[in-house]
DNA sequence: TTTAGCACTCTCCGCTTTTGATTGCTAAAC
DNA sequence: GTTTAGCAATCAAAAGCGGAGAGTGCTAAA
């Protein structure tokens, strides 16, 4: 086995099992585990190198390799896109994308907790967003005397409501034959359209429009849809983060509302699964995570982001697989809804 | 001063000071930062009878006191309605009540981050939920060929959205006329209404109907609306929750989805804030916290829980103040969109 | 280049001691 | 009867110690 190969083995080796071990490994045991045909000297002097090159760290003097963000990075880059999901857990997905998706934001949830039981961390899923929301159909429903219920639909299934009160009560009948008219005049607009589309419009007509403009407009300006959390519980069990103070700066993070924009706002992955080991992310509260994400959607029309987020000491594997098979799915079911 | 009533003074102590300190507290430290005109010694003897009583309880034999859940439930029956919140909050939740509703959730969300940041632990709030659905209104846009978008709104401004597939294509107009037929057929009625009212109806109006009825049926089901968490970070940066196991425990049921009806289904509380105190939670990961929660809506038609959770030792004056002003904003509120 | 051998380093665990906080008890004072 | 002063007793937490064990670094030989 040349030099290299086995430098490049050893340090594989220090990474899967600081994976599932979570603890240092001491170089006889890189021997006695992975049956290598070299006494443990040997490794350690390819420890001693890599420790040079800056692939894995000490805690101590005396004490095994645990791998750093540069371990983790080369091995990400090594397993790349060479692996699928198990057969078994393929299986899994496809049962779910049977099920009856009555509530798309219902079964959003359901797929999250799939994912998240089969990676064992933290999932976040955000709602498929249009790039450019179109408006489709709308609907007003009388409330109370002077206010009715505003129902906006934009393409790509996105359904939103306001309250609007007039300043005179207005019947159902009427709310109706409002609602018909400026269906069929917006149909297909986008919300710079509508804006531009200058015609007579009554009081109520106008107010509506006005409505209408600031609902899409509001919609176009994020980025991405409502984040979904699921598996808070796989994260802060994991145990580097039992009784440890940083979990707090983690959540803070995590219940903020921009961390997503933040993270995944520098360039959009092509197609693959993005991939943000520890130092890389911008956010320092973060620092001590991967995240993994892939956008899914129909190019142009609609996206949404599925992510695992976890300790750096993650099954990359596993999880680029897993995060590949669930984007898939997530698009074909965002593409039956365009 | 009577001994009675100086034994509830010391206990009284003692509860106020564990909820700022979160450490037990000496008899001469209770002497001197309340100014009482005994001496250390004789506080011993209250404690020694409060220990007796099961109001107390000391970590070892040579420490200070912390009171039991029973002391606290003694304290929060003493403090009762007494309280109100102070002016400066009172005008804080004044002016978020003013703020734009466009849409519900949204809004729902801004007032639980308020509660939190308010009471510094975790807030629950519910969307408020019909007590027994009644359909209001139904549209039908059109998707791909064989498939369209029917949304459902019920009285109580619910909105519900499902994927229709038929087995034919059905254009826009035929839709719209559709929706317009089954809105004037149905207003007003119940499931259990629409199930029994049997007319000829049309293969798509029969499909259409009892995607209907199984929407309303589901809603019925449910004992609350999706319930909504804030302010995670706070309970766990609780310093009795910092390197404990047990928060795992704690997420673990948060994160599931029936410990709210587990909790509060025993019986409604009249009006005021429901309180559970540690054991008294039939969850034993819960015990170590306090629930408190109000109802808020309007008797009878659409009602929705805002909640509290903090660890046992929680500012109950203040937890039990705000929820009662923030019940009165959200009923308010929500009578607005019946 | 690899290996055996050995000294060295450092953590972890358990043990003991010390320190300091706080109470329980008793006898005297109010 | 209640309150108090005083003091011994109790206990947790911190600090110190020492040895075991794990693991490496280095050197010299294979």
């Amino acid at each position: 086995m040349a030099l290299r190969e086995r430098r490049e083995t050893v340090l594989r080796v220090i990474i899967e099992d600081y994976i599932t071990r979570a603890a240092p490994i001491a170089s006889s045991a890189i021997v006695e585990k992975y049956g290598l045909k070299v006494s443990s000297a040997t490794i350690r002097n390819d420890t001693a190198y890599l420790e040079r090159e800056g692939y894995v760290v000490r805690p101590h003097r005396s004490a095994g390799s645990i791998p750093t963000d540069k371990a983790y990075r080369y091995y990400v880059e090594l397993i790349g896109a060479e692996i699928e999901l198990p057969r078994v857990e393929q299986y899994l997905v496809h049962q779910i994308s049977q099920e009856a998706k009555e509530e798309l934001e219902q079964w959003l949830r359901t797929v999250a907790a799939l994912l998240a039981r089969l990676v064992r961390n933290l999932v976040v899923i955000t709602t498929p967003k249009a790039v450019r929301c179109r408006f489709k159909h709308l609907d007003l429903v009388a409330l109370q005397d002077f206010m009715a219920l505003l129902i906006v639909v934009l393409y790509e299934a996105e359904v939103r409501r306001q309250v609007l009160s007039f300043d005179r009560k207005v019947s159902q009948d009427e709310l109706t034959k409002l609602a018909n008219k400026l269906t069929s005049v917006y149909g297909g607009m986008t919300s710079s359209d509508i804006l531009a589309k200058r015609e007579k419009l009554s009081s109520e007509e106008r107010q509506i429009s006005e409505s209408l403009v600031e609902i899409m407009a509001t919609q176009d300006k994020l980025d991405y849809g409502e984040p979904y959390l699921e598996g808070l519980r796989l994260l802060l069990g994991q145990p580097e983060f039992t009784n440890s103070p940083r979990i707090l700066g983690i959540l803070e993070v995590l219940e903020g509302e921009d961390w997503l924009r933040n993270i995944f706002s520098q360039e959009s992955s092509r197609g693959g699964v993005k991939v943000v080991i520890g130092d890389e992310n911008p956010e320092p509260a973060l620092q001590d995570l991967s995240l993994l994400a892939s956008q899914y959607g129909v190019p142009d029309k609609a996206s949404g982001i599925v992510g695992v987020i976890g300790p750096k000491r993650m099954d990359y594997a596993k999880v680029i697989s897993s995060l590949n098979c669930f984007s898939t799915l997530l698009s074909d079911s965002v593409a039956e809804y365009i």
